[in-house]
RNA sequence: GGGGAGAUACCAGAGUGGCCAAAUGGGACUGACUGUAACUCAGUUGUCUUUCGACUUCGGAGGUUCGAAUCCUCCUCUCCCCA
């Protein structure tokens, strides 16, 4: 794995690069979408590179441990294998699980003892298996298991969440070093700063992580119910410590105006269950601002979808076609409004990188943050 | 022609003297969604009001009662069964 960084914005802390993997190139900023298991909700791998142009796709260690598990994987030779992807891979440790599904399982200082949420099964993660279980699956970027707080947790809290998330990369770390990849091409691996909304904390956390000199650097912890300008003033004090000549990567983040916000501030690489999520709700992103397909306003509106969208479906649908699917509960919709999220997300984080390039991207961010956020 | 059942908000459908502006579904409208237990969840859905609350409603008209969607009388309409 190697990160070139191409250019650093003048104006900002900006940055356009190219990221190496044995599956493939990625230009930086990126955003990645999310296939927890294994499967982009709602779309075909042939529409995500072809139309949506994904360089690299995420799954998720506890989604792919508990179905179909490893062995199976293994099996099958490697998820790129088994799905039927050959772009490069990225897969979170599940850490993020341990939060989302905080009524399912108990911290120790050993891990995370979890219930399954499909059978209810007892089960644990630890720094060692998780790090197994992610070379088994065999993701090109694979993720350190950590403790993601809530966004309201208060300092002491935060702080040994933070301090249990920086024993457990010392493991993870070791078990690393310990494996060797099982499918014939290099696992890069991520450590990721936490430190909930609390500058010191933030600060000595990503110089720990800083120190662990690994291939590319994760902040996490953010998102996750804090206000927005606390969110970019940790992405800032944080992009402080960690080095410049290595990928950072802002996990779960965020809306549109989110991600080119945080690109301003030097994050490269984006992931999030947004455009999915919303886009089989009905929301749309658009370089024009937003649109609830629900409403009725779009009743009659016969007009393409998106005129400037990048993809096929912006031009092959109307939008009062596309509100009548969702309206019948159509899977299609669900489908249409997936591909249109994803497809503008990508195009975002290129038309980014294209400024950036161009020595243009302050300005240009300052006008798309104002018009991404209309409500349509 | 004979017998029976019924009419409740946009629709279906509970409620059969006060806790009813009226359950529950559906539909409609609006909002939420940030390392996916999510094609999910929440709110609104008689009028006025920011709230408290006030007012008008349960086929129509009249009546009983302190009080009626609920009881009585008549009217209108619908459906079912038998001929």
């Amino acid at each position: 794995m190697n990160f070139q960084l191409l250019k650093t914005d003048i104006a900002s802390s900006a940055r356009a690069g190219l990221l190496e993997t044995d599956h493939g190139v990625i230009p930086t900023p990126i955003f990645m979408p999310v296939g927890t298991v294994g499967s982009v909700k709602g779309v075909h791998f042939k529409d995500l590179h072809e139309d949506i142009k994904a360089k690299i796709i995420l799954g998720n260690t506890y989604h792919l441990y508990l179905r179909p598990g490893t062995d199976i994987i293994s099996q099958a030779g490697g998820l790129h294998k088994f799905i039927g992807w050959d772009g490069p891979i990225l897969t979170d440790s599940g850490g993020y699980q341990v939060f989302s599904l905080s009524d399912n399982r108990k911290l120790t200082e050993e891990g995370a003892l979890f219930r399954s949420h499909i059978d209810g099964s007892k089960h644990q993660f630890t720094p060692e298996n998780v790090v197994d279980i992610q070379r088994k699956i065999g993701a090109d970027i694979i993720m350190a298991f950590d403790e993601c707080p809530p966004g309201d947790s208060d300092h002491a809290y935060a702080k040994k969440a933070t301090e249990l998330t920086h024993r457990w990369l010392s493991r993870c770390i070791e078990q690393f070093k310990n494996t060797n990849p099982l499918y014939g091409y290099e696992q890069a691996f991520f450590p990721i700063v936490q430190g909930a909304g609390f500058r010191d904390l933030r600060t000595q956390s990503a110089e720990y992580i800083a120190s662990m000199n690994c291939y590319g650097n994760a902040v996490g912890g953010l998102a996750v119910g804090e206000p927005a300008e606390v969110m970019y003033e940790m992405i800032e004090v944080v992009n402080q410590v960690l080095p410049k000549d290595k990928p950072r990567y802002l996990m779960g983040v965020g809306t549109p105006v989110n991600i080119l916000e945080a690109i301003a501030l030097g994050v490269d690489m984006f992931d999030c269950v947004m455009p999915t999520r919303n886009g089989r709700n009905g929301m749309l992103f658009t370089s024009e601002g937003i649109m609830n397909m629900r409403n009725e306003k779009w009743k009659t509106d016969f007009s393409p979808l998106d005129i400037n969208g990048a993809s096929y479906v912006d031009h092959q649908y109307s939008k009062a076609y596309l509100r009548h699917l969702y309206v019948s509960n159509e899977m299609l919709a669900a489908q249409i409004g997936s591909i249109h999220n994803l497809a503008f997300y990508l195009w975002l984080v290129t038309e980014a990188r294209n400024h950036i390039l161009a020595g243009a991207f302050t300005e240009w961010k300052s006008k798309m943050v104002l018009k991404l956020a209309v409500r349509l």
